[in-house]
DNA sequence: GAACTGTATGAAGTGTCTTAGTACACCGAG
DNA sequence: CTCGGTGTACTAAGACACTTCATACAGTTC
């Protein structure tokens, strides 16, 4: 489900955070859907548990999950997250894009790129 | 010219780093122009040169200047930029543009936003 | 030679990441 | 109610990255 890579020099709890956000987002995990407990998760990828707590603390306050004591972590409606986390979406997507321009890439062939996602098959 | 965030969580040899870099990607720094030397955008910034030099030699890695001992730092044209970079550029490009795409921007919303970057009037 | 340039090295302080261990409160099933 | 699983909180410790300070060497320009 998960990979972690260790000479990537990115905390774990990002790469957990991230990849479990990209699960979300690809649709592998859908709305509603529980997650793996802290400390299940924490025994699989065979790391601490306050590592895990760590990433679902924070995919929490971009409101990809919602955490209750007792019962676990679920995911979000794609609706519910947090306008913080789309305004640095698209301010890294503005940077980025400006880069590929400026490196010789043209708007058509990454618009080309976006259709080529195929958004998830959503709605 | 730049300006650090001491409360961004970033290192400020990243600051610095990506800092130029936009500046010569939005063209305010042109090819074969000279940048300011490993000492003097220390002092101008207040920090150690060690920092400076260390941003300044990530930057040669991605091909974005290069550097000569005893005459100084020069910006490389954009066609000598690093295929790696490229590479990281185009792979951010499509993990951002598939989650915007998942949290329900349509895919002509974010051709509209490339073509309002203004690839620099280059070429 | 003097003054600039990039480059290299080592030591010290600070902060983050991660682990380990412990503890508390909540929920659901038996 | 009891028990096991859940999220949450806290402290301590070690490992590592970032930054500064200081020094040194080599190349260029005048």
């Amino acid at each position: 489900m998960l990979n972690l890579d260790y000479r990537d020099p990115r905390p774990i709890y990002e790469q957990v955070r991230d990849g479990l956000r990209r699960l979300m987002v690809t649709g592998v995990i859908r709305e509603g859907e529980k997650l793996p407990s802290v400390r299940s998760l924490a025994g699989t990828l065979a790391i601490n548990p306050n590592t895990i707590q760590r990433a679902y603390e924070q995919l929490e306050k971009e409101g990809y999950l919602r955490s209750v004591p007792g019962k676990g972590s679920f995911a979000s409606p794609s609706a519910g997250v947090d306008d913080g986390r789309r305004q640095d979406l698209l301010a890294a997507f503005d940077r980025t894009a400006a880069e590929l321009l400026y490196l010789g890439l043209t708007p058509d062939e990454l618009a080309g790129r976006i259709r080529a996602l195929k958004g998830g098959e959503s709605v």
